[in-house]
DNA sequence: GTACAACTTTGAGCGTGCTCAAAGTCAAGC
DNA sequence: GCTTGACTTTGAGCACGCTCAAAGTTGTAC
């Protein structure tokens, strides 16, 4: 057979997915039909990797199902709804960043955090504690 | 009456989540049974606050509600639990590592495929493609 | 005393994003 | 010819984390 390209288990190998999600994906409209094998196997083309692969870092970062939906489509038109899908970019890349500076906060809090469990249990291995060193008590990093 | 301390609804306020919400994380254990007023509601304290704080920055940096329910758990168990809570502490800050990692990675991304659409729009408004411009071609940046 | 608002409880329902079950087709190997 | 295994389809089911509906109580304002 001619019949080249991936298979659906090669391309969600490939892709960090599953077949299961492969197949919802197109169902949804994220990806065109997949080109077929003469067995009526799906057979995935470079291109779809590429797209594929877009896709997955999207989702990877909380990209809704539904704006990427939206992307597809657009993609589908044509050049000419270039800027609508740069507007959603950036709007996604917006969002990273500001996912990036909650995890940031959150990181930096559990590192003071972690380092008052350490102080602490330090105190109960000697048994009681130091005078001379302050408590660390910053809201959340005492609460719990 | 004495019966201080903030309503559910200010609760819910302070720490950004609502009152369905409050009740919830009570029912499923993330919050021990919060003091009442006479007339039965809820009164939540300064420490429910900061314990609340916590609950509410771990869930936004995607905290499983079971983690948070062990942790929980373990806090009522008293200092014995010490270690055991720094590890998941420890567990969560490197999942918080590796989604900053993945945000970023995405996040150049975007900024590339934005260029290259902002070049796009720039070339179909001239007119054709400029000769000595290469074109930017890094597989995800081109897939769409 | 009656309207109204803010709470209470229990249990059900929902949106998202998969994930799987069932039944069937097809091609290769023995 | 029969088994095996990888695929196919459709529609249902599931895990998570809320979110809401319904029915009831309480306290204040008029």
């Amino acid at each position: 057979m001619q019949d080249s390209g991936y298979t659906i288990q090669e391309m969600a190998e490939r892709c960090g997915m599953t077949a299961h999600t492969l197949r919802y994906y197109e169902r949804v409209g994220l990806i065109q039909p997949v080109s077929r094998a003469r067995n009526g196997h799906r057979r995935y083309s470079e291109a779809d990797e590429a797209w594929l692969h877009f896709l997955h870092c999207m989702r990877a970062t909380n990209m809704p199902i539904r704006a990427m939906q939206r992307y597809a489509e657009l993609r589908e038109l044509g050049d000419s709804t270039s800027l609508e899908r740069r507007k959603i970019l950036e709007d996604h890349r917006a969002a990273i960043a500001s996912q990036i500076q909650e995890l940031e906060k959150a990181h930096a809090m559990l590192t003071h955090k972690i380092a008052n469990y350490k102080k602490i249990e330090q105190r109960t291995r000697i048994g009681g504690p130091i005078a001379d060193e302050p408590e660390v008590d910053c809201s959340l990093v005492t609460a719990g």
